[in-house]
DNA sequence: GATGAATGAGAATTCATTCAT
DNA sequence: AATGAATGAATTCTCATTCAT
């Protein structure tokens, strides 16, 4: 594949991005997704064998984009406050995220794209676990391990806990809605204070 | 309508959650629907107006049970513990809210679901929001008011978080994927306790 | 058939001419004509066998006013003029034809209507032509042998021109599309006129 | 749009033409006319948005010729007889117009074709008025000016009578309808004489 | 005589995908 | 590498008609 090629691949790929978070999963159609990217439909078929690996390939880049993120998280134990890296993290991911987010609900939700012969690249994209949780982890044992959580708390349970939460305020059509960004840092900050609380020794 | 109607009407509806939970809400097509419900596809038409419109008849049903389920929420607060009785109430909500999930999740994705001559419908059946967070954050203040809820505590917020919290949980594709049944009792009995903790006056 | 079955009946057949006239031909369906005629769609197959035969006898009434109107034509053969004989009997005409019109086009537009199992029905209604073009040329020969028109006319010819005149302009939306009412008076006064001028011995 | 999309769009159009020449505008559907052109249905959609546009484009090539032959019309005056030239153009009109009769009998009997967003096409179109009727009536006048036809004429009036005359002529299930083609050329002549006639200065 | 439910054959339209150029 | 045409299967919805009550 020479430039042109990587080119147009990468502009079908931010048109996947584009078009499913303006129309939704479902009303993302090749048609609409070539339009965007300015090419035919059939261009779709030389980069990618059929519409749903381009799905997943279109979420590829932000998640690796999300791993890098959280990949030095487990560093910043013992600087700043608790709350104050969690929440700073946790703005960033919902940054990120927010690109695939519909993606991911329709992997979610759709059974035939969470299982079968798409299950591979699934596990390899790995969007709702993965990645992040074990970094979460990670800083929060080390955080534990300095004192600053207190030494009851699972640290997986919590990682856990704060993702799901941050998942679950992404989808809110809450006020942030003008602004189009969907997560509202302040209320994500608000939400990590009050799991925070609890976690002090 | 007659009794024959009735019954039929009552068969779509249960074969819509039925269709949309095995096959998620893209796939349930009015001819899965109406070969579920063991009945022509024009029969859904002379009881629905639309596809649409028999998706919210679907939801309604349960959702109209998850407000009766919280109505009586706040008469709870000064019994038991906190935690035992949110955890209760969450564990209730996940049962009754697994059936229509797929269609919430349709409804919080799809921007023409979400917008436009559904909105009515969607208020009038307030899913995501409406109900259960206003009686979940009564109860909290009424706790409050008992001092069992440190007052510095913003009952809306902990509402809503718990809430969210709850409705990231029932998505995970965790364990409990083999049972059908997605939330894990255990699971929300946990992330309660996390939040709880930092909730004690 | 009882009187009540009959009302029934005519209703339908009023509905029938209506919904026609409202919407058209081709969406006027058995469901709109039973809710116009307040009866259900199987209430139709009661009284016709099929929904053809009850467009056919919808234009039967009409159509045999129409016949008699047009009966004592020739007895005006000396009296007035013959613009005025003419004129009068064609608006007269118009008027009647007024409410099956929609179903004469689509007799005439359509090519399974107008042969086949229809044609013996079609035949003894005689939209297009039967008693009209008759009565109408015996009073022109009436007219001839009284000197008032020009010997070397062709009663017959002359005739079917002035209906088929008629007929075009009663489509024509002109002017008269305000009131509902589709051929203008004027309009016609004035078309009877040219014709005539060129009858006058 | 290459040539072999080209060719495949004027196949549609033939296609959409024959269609409903044959079996009427109500029974000429997607299907037929794709089968008839030699395509699938989904062919149809790549030429045009929906099915209305189809055949409003089906129309527009004949009745641009239309437009045509009468261009010249009105440099006829003074030329031959009145009878002569008029019969003529009628003549040639009629056989032009053959081909897109049933869908302007369409047009004018459906209310739903003849308003709303079609109304912009249709005036595009100009079916029914539009520049026949206005070359006739410039024929007309310019005759008048010669003294060829009656001072006290009017030429708006001639014209709109001898297009009705001839669209009614086309509709008659007349003796014709052996060889197809609608008009009998002989009536189209009689009918124009007996206008004619009267017109003499 | 009338109802109301149900049918089943089709209607227009959409869409992922293939293929010749 | 990209285009543009074409496919064919599927989708939602409509409608004349039948039938049990």
């Amino acid at each position: 594949m020479n430039e042109r090629g990587r080119a147009t691949r990468d502009r079908l790929l931010a048109a996947t991005r584009d078009v499913v978070r303006d129309v939704g999963y479902s009303r993302a159609t090749t048609r609409a997704i070539a339009r965007a990217a300015d090419v035919t439909e059939g261009t779709i078929y030389r980069h990618f064998p059929d519409k749903t690996t381009m799905f997943f390939a279109a979420a590829l880049g932000p998640h690796n984009e999300m791993l890098t993120q959280f990949a030095d998280l487990p560093d910043l134990a013992g600087t700043n406050t608790l709350a104050e890296n969690l929440t700073t993290a946790l703005i960033r991911l919902a940054q990120l995220r927010e690109d695939i987010l519909p993606l991911e609900l329709a992997i979610l939700t759709d059974p035939e794209l969470a299982t079968g012969r798409t299950a591979a690249r699934l596990d390899a994209v790995s969007l709702a676990t993965g990645g992040p949780p074990e970094r979460l982890a990670e800083y929060l044992r080390s955080e534990q391990r300095l004192g600053r959580l207190r030494a009851d708390a699972d640290p997986q349970l919590v990682a856990r806990t704060l993702l799901s939460l941050l998942f679950a305020l992404s989808l809110e059509p809450s006020a942030a809605d003008a602004d189009g960004g969907r997560p509202d840092p302040a209320l994500i900050g608000s939400a990590v204070d009050l799991v925070v609380r609890g976690l002090a020794p």
